[in-house]
DNA sequence: TCAATTCGTAATAAATGAAGTTACATGAAG
DNA sequence: CTTCATGTAACTTCATTTATTACGAATTGA
């Protein structure tokens, strides 16, 4: 099964834009994901239209935030990216007539319930200026070993 | 990406097994779930590398439960499965040199080891034996309401 | 022994959805 | 008006599960 990266690449995104005094291009942020321009457009085009961020076109344009990265959690972008499916595993059919499988969904649908609920609270704690400040230390710790 | 549902199909099919005196063979497994006999002969001879289940050939045969239902756990079925992955989202990639990329990584790392963890820690206590009576409380309760 | 039943398994196709690519239109800077 | 950049539709690629086909092996019972 192919995993949805798209949570990964807009962080990593946002954080290296955040890093950065002007915009950055679809083309400089896809070099950094060694992936396609498009590719960025489509995924940050979702973080626009909630606001999060704002392109321009033309010379001197690209992307840019424009939220503070204080108040804008992991929880949130999940949302902003649709809430895409986080599990790769479930149930057969979702609500079958038959008794038996519906003991098992049952159980199933508990057990995920309970991690999807873990999961959610987890990356409503997680801000983009706490991924900085970690990225902040992690640089300076580079520094440091290559001093 | 498509949902991985051996789990839920294996639940489903010793459930169904342990209701009944003989064996079952695959296609009536296959009927039960709605898919081909050869779908099933894959997902249980899983199982039955695992001891769990065993397998006859021929007229009267098929598939019987060789397990005790009060000791086998969704955890233990998850790990004859192979394990799959659990999560339909990650990394973009795993062991990235970006630094920027690795605090992105260590984040949803960390957030998706601990829903995992509480995932098969649920999954541990969760036997066939469990499902079972779970089963058994629903079918009273049908035949309750359609009595 | 023969026919019917059932599993075992390889090989292949269908289905799904993210990721990647191409193509072209739109808009801004100079 | 040329260049750079985004916007977006359409299409291809890729990975993975599920479904199907085909055929061989084992077992039962007449």
């Amino acid at each position: 099964m192919k995993r949805d990266s798209r949570l990964s690449s807009v962080l990593h995104a946002l954080l290296h834009m955040a890093e950065r005094e002007g915009p950055m291009t679809s083309g400089e942020l896809a070099a950094c994901m060694r992936t396609h321009p498009v590719v960025m457009r489509r995924t940050m085009g979702m973080l626009r239209a909630a606001g999060l961020v704002r392109s321009a076109s033309g010379p001197q344009g690209g992307w840019r935030i424009s939220a503070d990265l204080a108040k804008v959690t992991l929880r949130q972008l999940h949302e902003t990216l649709g809430e895409p499916a986080i599990f790769a595993v479930g149930n057969r059919h979702e609500t079958p007539a038959c008794l038996v499988e519906q003991s098992v969904n049952a159980a199933l649908d508990g057990a995920f319930a309970e991690a999807e609920a873990l999961l959610l609270a987890r990356f409503g704690q997680i801000t983009l200026a706490d991924l900085a400040a970690d990225f902040s230390r992690r640089h300076a710790a580079w520094r440091e070993r290559n001093a």
